[in-house]
RNA sequence: GGGCAGUUUCCAGAGCGGCCAAAUGGGGCGGACUGUAAAUCCGCUGUCUACGACUUCGGUGGUUCGAAUCCACCACUGCCCA
């Protein structure tokens, strides 16, 4: 059995530690969970912090619960929000559920044969047994109302003006309640999450030591920083999701190959799996050769491949290629209708009816009438100032015109606008 | 309820009768350099049938050859007094 809190110390993973957690790990197999919350259809890259934790206390042998908010995401964590948050209808929470679920599947070992196969609950099923007395009664009397209003998240909102409803006071108390639960039914002596769930996890702790002079222990991850101070996970089109539908492994693996030199060795040790000697050679062989970006690379090469395929991965290599090299105008021109529409997976397209190219279509018309442009003045000034590529090759001049002869495969039309916006047209 | 100040293009903020599509800064977007980075430098940043034309300066009317600029009313915002 592998230390686990050794392993997440020098990853930088740890931030507060319960007394007695390492020696528990060390002990014997034990059960640990986190919850997540079933905000959205699809989990993002802010969640796959905790993923990669019940991960590593899977690899060390212990066995990971996955816990799905069902109940909690009816009420809302009021950590880290400044303001009430607002409800999701029933039928959004359970849809979102099911795809959290089954996402979570993908990246944990559920394998029943194995003494720690993860396993997935959903706190929902029992809360939905619990009457409000039954909950006063047995969880609320052991908490006092001062212990709750001495946390940071409930103090910061009791001091704003927007105030805090009883209902995501009580937030920590049914967090709380679920580490009882869990460690009553499921033998879960652990539980981890975000620093901001410090609070929420001690409630539980608390309760379960009120409740029956048992000890449950606890770590939390530091949550991601950027250098720059922007809020990690967010690309230029919001949220970066771990769901291919919604953001594409092309996008997914250009998110992590822009990681910023200050960020990119604090990421790899966290979001890879990569064991020390190797992290620290990249480490060593990246410093003075920040131009070659190994380490930005590895780690998009590494969470690509754990987050979706390796295939996925060497298709979003192959298409950084050719959409940012500069001489690829002829590999372009080379690739089947297959390939193009592969490598261009997850770039707008718009339509165009083929008569418009026959007789020749101006390229100031084109780039406005195709809303790649907002107007043709903007068109007309991108052109000149040397913005726009068809093709992969700079059009020279607003007298340009466009014909059906430079179509790729007969159908399509590669537009370019700056070094990162690519737009499809495609001919009908 | 009374008094004062304000409302300008994405934001901040000049302009106070013609020289105003409107200074300057920020942001955004391009270009060069680079590492699909940072820093730096340069350009663009109301629309169009584009060396010209058209529509903008809280709203509606008015004065004037001519208004973002003056007047009236309305709306909103901020400050002070009740």
């Amino acid at each position: 059995m592998t230390n686990l809190i050794e392993e997440l110390q020098w990853r930088g993973m740890i931030q507060d530690i319960m007394p007695g957690t390492e020696e528990q790990l060390n002990k014997e197999m034990t059960t640990g969970y986190i919850g997540f919350d079933p905000t959205a259809d699809s989990l993002h890259i802010g969640n796959l912090v905790p993923i990669i934790l019940l991960n590593h206390l899977q690899r060390c042998g212990h066995k990971p619960l996955a816990l799905v908010g069902g109940a909690t995401g009816m009420v809302g964590d009021p950590s880290g929000k400044s303001e009430e948050r607002n409800f999701l209808s029933e039928e959004t929470l359970n849809h979102n559920l099911a795809c959290v679920k089954k996402q979570l599947e993908k990246y944990l070992d559920f394998n029943s044969s194995k003494p720690n196969a993860a396993e997935m609950v959903n706190n929902y099923d029992w809360f939905k047994h619990i009457s409000f007395l039954d909950f006063i009664r047995e969880a609320g009397k052991h908490i006092t109302v001062n212990y709750m209003m001495a946390k940071d998240s409930v103090k910061k909102r009791l001091n704003s003006d927007s105030g805090m409803s009883f209902t995501e006071f009580t937030y920590q108390l049914v967090q709380g309640y679920d580490y009882y639960w869990l460690y009553t039914n499921k033998q879960c002596r652990l539980q981890m999450g975000g620093s901001d769930q410090w609070g929420n996890i001690v409630t539980g702790t608390e309760l379960i030591r009120r409740k029956t002079g048992g000890e449950a222990f606890a770590f939390t991850c530091p949550l991601i920083t950027k250098a720059d101070g922007g809020k990690f996970g967010k690309s230029e089109k919001g949220n970066v999701w771990l769901d291919p539908a919604k953001t594409s492994p092309y996008q997914f693996y250009q998110f992590w190959l822009n990681t910023a030199d200050a960020d990119a060795e604090k990421y790899i040790k966290i979001f890879t799996f990569l064991p020390k000697a190797e992290i620290d050679a990249l480490i060593a062989a990246h410093t003075g050769n920040e131009h070659q970006r190994q380490l930005q690379k590895k780690l998009a090469e590494e969470v690509t491949c754990f987050v979706h395929s390796r295939a996925d991965y060497e298709f979003a290599v192959k298409a950084s290629e050719i959409l940012f090299n500069n001489d690829t105008a002829e590999i372009l021109a080379q690739l089947n209708e297959d390939q193009l529409l592969q490598v261009l997976d997850g770039v707008p397209t718009v339509n165009i009816a083929k008569s418009v190219l026959e007789a020749g279509a101006d390229i100031v018309s084109l780039l406005a009438d195709t809303k790649i442009m907002p107007s043709k003045g903007e068109a007309r000034k991108m052109v000149q100032n040397g913005g726009i590529s068809i093709n992969k090759v700079k059009v020279e001049g607003i007298e340009t015109s466009i014909t059906a002869s430079q179509l790729l495969n007969n159908r399509y039309l590669l537009v370019q606008r700056g070094k990162k916006h690519y737009h499809l047209v495609v001919v009908e």
